[in-house]
DNA sequence: GCAAGGTC
């Protein structure tokens, strides 16, 4: 018999996966004393050369077992004065909760020669894994340490892991310190700042608890900029020309090809040179095939977007749901960011577990049979989880938020595994007078992937038949007119592509820095186009491609943040500020720094510094100096510009009301 | 009384 084996995960549903596929579906189970959810596994699997057939014991932790705090020299909120909070001692101790399962791996350690972890292969999973091995080695201080490689819990694939370990990366485990102990000393300092600061003004701020972290803000900030925007916004007039024609009953609308110009006086005299030509040219005729891409595989992010989209569930419930669903076996772990599946994963096998649902079993029974194919790669790939996937036939409630989600994921993963959507698209193009218009139409030929995911609509327009050089009265050309109209309020969707696109959170905490905001009071959320909003204009008519919609036209975004790439979107709830939600961020950007706390910089930047930790091209110390240093500053200016802060807090919460 | 990140 080989060497003893001690193996750890991340959480007890990958310790419970991966014991099954080792140990061979046989293996004993051991409850853990005071810790709920943890189990230890006992079994033997031949690991192959050096070690052989070994006896193993496979357990897990909860996630972090440790945390970063401040000793009781800092209980006091006002002394030592929060400044204090950027360079004062912190030590690292066991989490209060995690006791229990920290004495497990001490004790396991004590009779096992190797420790073999297997924590999620990111960032954090580094860390987490090199938190158990400081713990093991308090129990065995010789006990020899290795890590699995893997992305998925499909058999061969972990039993690949075990036979060729790999070695714990220290710079990953380095990047993580930093970030987690950075995180706590900005977040205490500014939080403590800033709500003894604003105290001080009394009425509803006497008792308020003003918290400051690197990823609530920005997201504030990302609400507070849309409002003002709304707010700001003018509409401009705006004036178009359209021509329309009837033909074997169908009917075709050209758009001008100049879209739409802000002069009235132009446009008119465009469009009487139009009706003075009489006859218009067809000048251009083109057909050719066009698809409609299935989806891409499916990460929290955009399950996140579509269950606020197209279930009416926010980011927070959608994430509960998704939870509950993948402790039952149903889906596979909701939080990833990987839009490729691995190519040993067997899809073909996870598509049949479907065919006798009476909703989408036949169109399941169809890619069975031939029709399946391998789905579309995005570029993410997080190495740790495969994209969120159906594991099992589930018939939840129909109309429970459980039921809804789960049909997603499946008609999502359906889809994937199908085909792209083929049409024909037509162009063509018209020659009036001066002026040249077109028409686009699409006719859909299959619709693949479409009957399955009615999440997404492709229905085509129809153009009456047009031969290149034919000319004709038109039977309508009219002057249109309409007003640029205001971006609307944040949806949640937005909210999260904008937090996505800048870095800010992950996709397991996004929805909580959301929470939070609304939990402190800087947010509100309103049903789309209620409350105090202005209702949105609508143009009177011309809507030809792209008018209307105003987005984009706006004045661009402060300070230039990347800007969300998804479309609009029919979410219901929006986000709108608090009077202190403004105050807040308007404060801020009132103070004379380059570095402003409201916008996500700061946060970006230290991503970057992060990334040269795990590059190898700067330490930790390195970095820490650098971002504590600039903290100072930053703080140091916070605190001489309070005055700014305190104003604007002033104006908005004593003059505007409180919400 | 404070953060963000894991996980339940």
């Amino acid at each position: 018999m080989g060497p003893k084996i001690l193996c750890v995960a991340e959480k007890p549903s990958i310790a419970k996966a991966v014991a099954g596929h080792l140990g061979g579906g046989s293996f004993a189970t051991r409850n853990v004393t005071g810790a709920q959810y943890t189990k230890n596994y006992d079994f033997t699997f031949n690991f192959g050369p050096p070690w052989g057939t070994c006896n193993v014991t496979m357990t897990s932790v909860l996630g972090h077992l440790t945390e970063v705090d401040f000793g009781p020299e800092f209980k006091d909120w006002r002394y030592p004065p929060p400044r204090k909070l950027l360079d004062g001692r912190v030590h690292v101790k066991v989490h209060n909760d995690k006791a229990a399962i920290a004495r497990n791996i001490e004790t396991q350690a004590r009779n096992a020669r190797i420790l073999f972890i297997w924590t999620d292969c990111d960032r954090e999973g580094e860390h987490i894994g090199n938190e158990v091995r400081e713990q093991a080695v308090k129990g065995n201080s010789s006990i020899e340490v290795k890590r699995a490689k893997f992305s998925n819990i499909e058999r061969v694939h972990v039993i690949n892991a075990a036979k060729h370990p790999i070695e714990l990366d220290s710079r990953q485990v380095d990047a993580v310190a930093t970030r987690i102990e950075l995180d706590l000393r900005i977040g205490f300092a500014f939080t403590r700042f800033q709500t003894l600061s604003l105290q001080s003004l009394g009425g509803p701020l006497g008792d308020a608890k003003i918290s400051y972290g690197s990823c609530q803000f920005p997201t504030l900030g990302f609400v507070v900029d849309r409002y003002l925007k709304v707010q700001n916004f003018v509409p401009e007039p705006f004036w178009s020309i359209k021509v329309t024609h009837t033909r074997d009953d169908i009917d075709a609308t050209f758009h001008w090809n100049r879209n739409r110009l802000f002069d009235r006086a132009a446009v008119t005299i465009l469009f009487e040179r139009c009706l003075d030509a009489k006859i218009a040219k067809i000048t251009k005729v083109q057909q050719k095939p066009t698809k409609r891409w299935k989806p891409l595989p499916l990460t929290t992010v955009e399950l996140q977007k579509m269950a606020s989209r197209f279930l009416r569930m926010n980011s927070h419930t959608a994430m509960q749901v998704a939870e509950g669903l993948y402790n039952k076996g149903m889906i596979s772990y909701p939080r990833t960011e990987t839009d490729i599946f691995d190519k040993g994963m067997n899809l073909k096998a996870l598509v049949e577990k479907h065919t006798q649902d009476n909703r989408w079993g036949p169109f399941a029974q169809n890619l069975v049979n031939g029709g399946f194919h391998w789905p579309r790669a995005g570029r993410n790939d997080d190495k740790a989880h495969p994209p969120i996937h159906p594991i099992a036939a589930f018939n939840a409630d129909r109309n429970s938020d459980e039921g809804r989600l789960y049909e997603f994921v499946v008609r999502r993963f359906l889809a994937c595994c199908s085909e792209d959507a083929i049409g024909t698209a037509t162009d063509i193009e018209l020659q009036y007078g001066p002026e040249a218009f077109h028409a686009h139409g699409v006719i859909v030929l299959e619709r693949n992937f479409l009957d399955v995911y009615p999440y997404e609509k492709w229905t085509g327009n129809m153009l009456p038949k047009f031969t290149l050089g034919e000319q004709f009265e038109p039977k309508e050309a009219t002057l249109t007119d309409g007003k640029t109209a205001s971006p609307g309020y944040l949806t949640e969707p937005d909210l999260i592509a904008l937090m996505d696109a800048n870095g800010i959170g992950t996709d397991a905490t996004m929805a909580e820095h959301i929470a939070k905001i609304k939990d402190r009071g800087y947010v509100m959320t309103q049903s789309k186009g209620g409350g105090n909003a202005p209702v949105r204009e609508d143009i009177a008519s011309g809507r030809g491609r792209g008018a209307g919609r105003g987005r984009g036209r706006g004045r661009g975004r402060g300070g230039g943040a990347v800007a969300e790439s998804g479309r609009s979107s029919g979410g219901v709830e929006e986000f709108i500020p608090t009077t202190l939600g403004v105050a807040l961020i308007e404060g801020y950007d009132n103070i004379g720094f380059e570095e402003k706390l409201s916008k996500p910089f700061l946060r970006k930047e230290l991503e970057l510094q992060l990334k040269a930790i795990c590059d190898g091209t700067k330490t930790k110390n390195e970095v820490l100096r650098a971002e504590i240093g600039l903290y100072k500053r930053v703080y140091d200016q916070t605190e001489e510009e309070v005055g700014h802060l305190i104003a604007a807090c002033r104006r908005y919460i004593f003059n505007g009301g409180v919400q």
